[in-house]
DNA sequence: AAAGTTGTTGAAATCGATTACAAATTGCTG
DNA sequence: CAGCAATTTGTAATCGATTTCAACAACTTT
């Protein structure tokens, strides 16, 4: 506290230019002094005042992480992929919760004008490319997680959920499945619109009938997919036997319903998640669900983004397409005879 | 980018005290100038720039969390309630994974040093007391969730270790089980001498042997415990009946090694866990813990350390002690014929 | 109308570092 | 040992806001 660079100098008996050379690693500095300074300041217990070195160089180091709910393991791997390689980097991480709001989303954004952050991370955001188009194209850094975004200027890592989609109900279907529901998490997202494509295109494939009682969605949280469950299965009229849930949260919703309507999973109900909670392999009966590569892919565009600020420059490729991979356990491997 | 204080305020045909007052709601501007500044402030575009206001003022609203591993819900629940509450009091949170490291701990309390953070919360840190106190002692504001630190300038909340450990010992004799055995996450951690104090005392309040060969840790991680229960087995010949995990996680490894080796929870052995994770009840059968009010936790503590810091004062109480439950569930209601 | 209040505004210092440029020192070379 | 280049060091401007203090204006009060 209160020892600055001044008195580091002055102990030293050298210009506070020389201290932030030696500080800096920068060159040009005697071995002599440089080693006379070092000892000021381990003397006087210096520590440089990181928000003058920020406002100086206009950087901080620091990057900002928007999720959707710090509670979901699917956000948190990839918050842990980020931090643990941004800490490599020297780089910091700000924490951002939007609560599934868009509108927070974008409030979180102005850490960006007003240069708290270098850079924002948005995993799976709910605001649109338009709008993240237009910032990234005013000069600010950004980079998504779980989308595609068809910009040169954001940097983005995703699994392409057409193909996981047609995946999962293809495998429904091959169980014996014609009736297959699909819960969205919201309605109007990008992420819905492709998952729906997959199932569409599956369906097609399959020669399954397509029945829109059967599409509902449910905000991506366990109470939701209880409801839209709940929904489904009196709006069916209970001929539904398969529920692809958009992600394992929901999915456990639907375990909820079904077990308090006396339906057995699998039985009775196959279901499929996404995401590969945790939970989802501990879980009575295990879940089938789809795994991405969460931890590496918050690692690894956070790298190629900081290399990017840092005019390491980007390699071209900005955008990565991971694939993955659909786990087919208990919740769904009971063969329906047709 | 690119517009400062000083364009709005030619734009506006003031100064920058002007701007920077109405920016502030400070008093003592004429609604007429007000507007005039308001308006170009929207018209530029303008952004305040945080590092420099940062600088002038002394703070920088942000306050570090330093948790053990952010992918563990214990964790993360209580980050959600400091970031939700820091949200609504305009501070941002800096999220640091110190990988059980108290090395990295330390590292990350540099931030407090050179300004970066106004303050940090240690989420059941690894680092001493002693230590702790020596950085509180120079002037920064720390704080500690899941400890009781006895120190003056240290806020903390924290549930009573030995209370609950007594109740769940004394549970689990109940039950009738006399070789209980205890896995700890740090054996020399300050959790585990407390816990394993409550463990005697239940011992000796229901008149069973001390057998150290009961005795064993396992790093919190669900590996751990799995190492841990098996090495208790080999040791104890099989004679042990129940398990207390100082952890959910560890108790999600003593099941596993359970299920390898043959044996039945309930009915071989009783399992309980701390924590009360997301999965302990989801998983089968499912797991008897004790339960903290995590979210409440964080969103308390960072509440009163922002005021605090606010000067708003704190209103003397510093030390925050919170109930914890005995959740009783599946894998230790077997009970028992002595 | 002079003097005293009160209320608005602006000039300039300040926060604590980095860095461009100038100055000083050192080391070579002929 | 003068002259020049290379190296090391220092002076002072700079980053972009806030805030103290003084100046000024607009009203009262006598």
């Amino acid at each position: 506290m209160d020892v600055k660079i001044i008195d580091v100098a002055r102990a030293a008996g050298v210009s506070t230019a020389t201290v932030s050379r030696v500080l800096n690693g920068s060159p040009g500095v005697t071995p002599k002094t440089r080693s006379r300074v070092e000892s000021a300041v381990r003397e006087l217990g210096y520590h440089p005042n990181a928000v003058a070195k920020n406002l100086r160089v206009q950087k901080t180091k620091t990057i900002a992480v928007i999720v959707q709910d710090i509670n979901v393991s699917y956000f948190t791997e990839i918050v842990k992929g980020i931090e643990n390689m941004a800490y490599v980097k020297h780089y910091k991480v700000l924490i951002c919760d939007s609560e599934n709001q868009a509108a927070k989303e974008l409030e979180y954004l102005n850490l960006l004008m007003n240069r708290t952050v270098d850079a924002a991370i948005l995993v799976s955001p709910l605001v649109g490319d338009e709008q993240l188009a237009e910032i990234a194209e005013r000069g600010y850094s950004i980079a998504v997680i779980g989308r595609h975004i068809g910009h040169e200027q954001i940097p983005c890592i995703y699994t392409d959920n057409v193909k996981f989609s047609l995946e999962v109900v293809r495998h429904l279907a091959e169980m014996g499945h014609r009736d297959i529901a699909f819960l969205s998490g919201f309605a109007d997202s990008i992420d819905s619109y492709e998952r729906l494509e997959g199932y569409m295109k599956a369906l097609k494939e399959q020669r399954l009938p397509f029945r829109p009682e059967l599409i509902d969605s449910g905000g991506f949280s366990e109470s939701g997919g209880y409801e839209a469950m709940g929904r489904l299965l009196d709006r069916s009229g209970g001929s539904v036997t398969a529920v692809y849930a958009a992600n394992d949260e929901m999915a456990l919703g639907v375990y909820k319903c079904c077990r308090e309507r006396g339906l057995r999973i699998p039985e009775d109900i196959a279901v499929v998640g996404v995401d590969n909670n945790r939970i989802s392999k501990y879980i009575s009966p295990s879940l089938s669900t789809v795994n991405q590569p969460k931890y590496t892919m918050g690692a690894l565009l956070v790298e190629k983004l900081i290399d990017s600020m840092n005019e390491d420059q980007f390699g071209d490729k900005r955008v990565f397409k991971v694939d993955s991979e659909l786990l087919v356990r208990g919740s769904s491997s009971f063969r329906r005879e047709g």
